[in-house]
DNA sequence: AATTATTAGTTGAACCTTCAACTATAAATT
DNA sequence: AATTTATAGTTGAAGGTTCAACTAATAATT
């Protein structure tokens, strides 16, 4: 069926990186469900940094998840929606809006950390830590070549 | 910042696959742009198949591509919306749709693969061969974690 | 002090993903 | 042959991503 070994190897590992990106997402979601919890894995992403440092701004957030700032403000928008964080804005610069936990939020967020466990134990199964520490690094510098520019 | 450690390592390396998706998708749209071309990186994905075996089923194209069949039909609609794909009823089997590549979808196609090349490369700037492929063999191995179950 | 430029965050449109429910057809069972 | 089950693909809703354009507020320049 191919025709070009090269552009088949290219497409697969690229492929392969989506494939376990939307894997992985899924099955923390399929886990959290599992124990009754109602949380994905973006908004578990975003609450780390708010669990992390209480009234974060939407910037800050930003740069530690990775995330574009229009992803945070949407998942944010959710995340308010469902009474886990609420928005205040900051007293000296009106235009920050820091990110503040409900008491839900916190209880959601220490729920769902065995969550997380789970998962990654999952994921990680049968690879050495020696392994996880060299795909870290050719990530890293995949992810290097990508941020420059 | 960061109470956890180990907390955050987990977190970022799953933001890292997240991210480094995320950036690859658009750093080959970008260039895409650049030469005048519009084409979504799941749009590339899924003309692969359809333009190495002309009347690929929607079936076939989503286990070739890792993608689920509903992402797969609407990525078609799109395709057949912008007049770069057909889709044709199999004879045979009255429930398969074979999809099939517009002069104008093979056109695209080709001036698409050099964008791709040029993608790969700058995505592989100074990682060695040996690297990719022991990234690959990891990638491959959360993969084999993540499908079974 | 007034103008200009920069920064933080939001909005709407287009696309992609997942889920659950659905249609239509084919295959298997009774 | 009639019923049941399985398969291929579609639809609609909800969430996430990107882009471009926008508002509001601060910082820098003149």
């Amino acid at each position: 069926m191919i025709k070009n070994d090269k552009l088949k190897n290219d497409i697969n590992l690229g492929m392969l990186i989506g494939q376990v990106h939307r894997l992985s997402t899924k099955r923390f979601v399929q886990n959290s469900h599992n124990s009754g919890l109602d949380i994905s894995m973006d908004q578990w992403i975003v609450l780390g940094p708010i669990w992390e440092n209480d009234g974060v701004s939407h910037k800050e957030i930003s740069e530690y998840c990775l995330k574009d700032k229009t992803s945070v403000t949407k998942i944010i928008d959710t995340l308010e929606k469902k009474n886990l964080v609420v928005r205040v804005s900051d007293q000296l610069d009106h235009r920050v809006k820091r990110v503040v936990l409900s008491n839900k939020g916190k209880e959601l967020f220490l729920q769902a950390i065995p969550i997380m466990e789970l998962t990654r134990d999952q994921l990680r199964e049968g690879i050495t830590e020696q392994d996880i520490e060299s795909f870290r690094s050719v990530l890293t510098k995949i992810y290097n070549n990508l941020v420059s520019i």
